[in-house]
DNA sequence: TTACCTGCAAAGGGTTTGCACTTTG
DNA sequence: CAAAGTGCAAACCCTTTGCAGGTAA
């Protein structure tokens, strides 16, 4: 979903325009393998065309979120974070201690949405697993027992 | 822990006080099934006692949260609600039409949580599980076939 | 008595919006 | 050309904080 094409495909679809900005938004989202909150994606944006303004690229996530372009996420209880969406739905786990964000697959958690839409006739659409806690580097140099420094 | 005695038990253990706000507070989440954001909660602790402000119930609420008493949750992607600690683990799901929330358990979840700790040695502290979609009574209704208005 | 806690009002920080101008299709 | 999009600055909303006066233990 990085080129101009299919972009302006989707775009077109909802009646929505394709813009210069819209395009570097894509492309810094496209670039971008980690959750950038979008101050981070704004740095970014800048640094390709430091007239786009902040206001346009949260009407523009705004945009790419509701014709489902891209995900926001609430890490670690703080504020949104965003990334392109991708074919395999994956989940995240954060490091509370160095701010590790690991990517996982858990075919557990379709399950889960099966059963519950089975027992109570749901139709689930969206879904968020996110967990949180130490990771393996972290437990390792003991930040996970306070009590022991 | 709607009882005094428990209360203030739990707050004494981290050398805090309790107070007049902290117990009325508390009796409001305890007397919530539902999910309530701060307002809602403030609605009600003020019908208690109206000389409560706005500030005690974020810091009480802050304090809960930390010692255990309460979670909060971003329900929908909006902003935080809260919710007394309850014996069972559950989750999550709203109704994106009515907003109705259904709470569910899901072994499945502990399970993808034991996959992921085994695999990279993390250690999960957190978890959130949220979906989101229709309920049955939106989708009987057709609300989930937007094009078939 | 002395931390801790409170209410108030003001500040904070991320996000949204009104407006006049520009650009896409 | 009409409708949609943009930059700017101000507004918004939820939440946090500084402070001076209370209050639990």
């Amino acid at each position: 979903m990085v080129d101009r094409k299919s972009l302006h495909a989707a775009l077109r679809g909802s009646g929505l325009r394709l813009t210069r900005q819209r395009l570097v938004v894509m492309q810094v989202l496209a670039e971008s393998q980690e959750h950038l909150d979008a101050n981070a994606l704004f740095v970014r944006v800048q640094a390709i065309d430091p007239s786009i303004s902040l206001s346009t690229l949260y009407r523009t996530l705004s945009i790419f979120k509701e014709i489902g372009l891209v995900e926001a996420h609430q890490l670690g209880e703080e504020h949104a974070h965003f990334e392109a969406v991708q074919d395999n739905p994956h989940y995240h786990f954060m490091c509370t201690a160095c701010g590790r964000v690991i990517e996982f697959d858990a075919p557990q958690v379709r399950e889960a949405i099966r059963d519950l839409s089975r027992r109570e006739g749901v139709k689930v659409t969206t879904s968020h697993f996110m967990l949180a806690g130490w990771c393996a580097d972290c437990r390792r140099q003991g930040k996970d027992r306070p009590d022991a420094n």
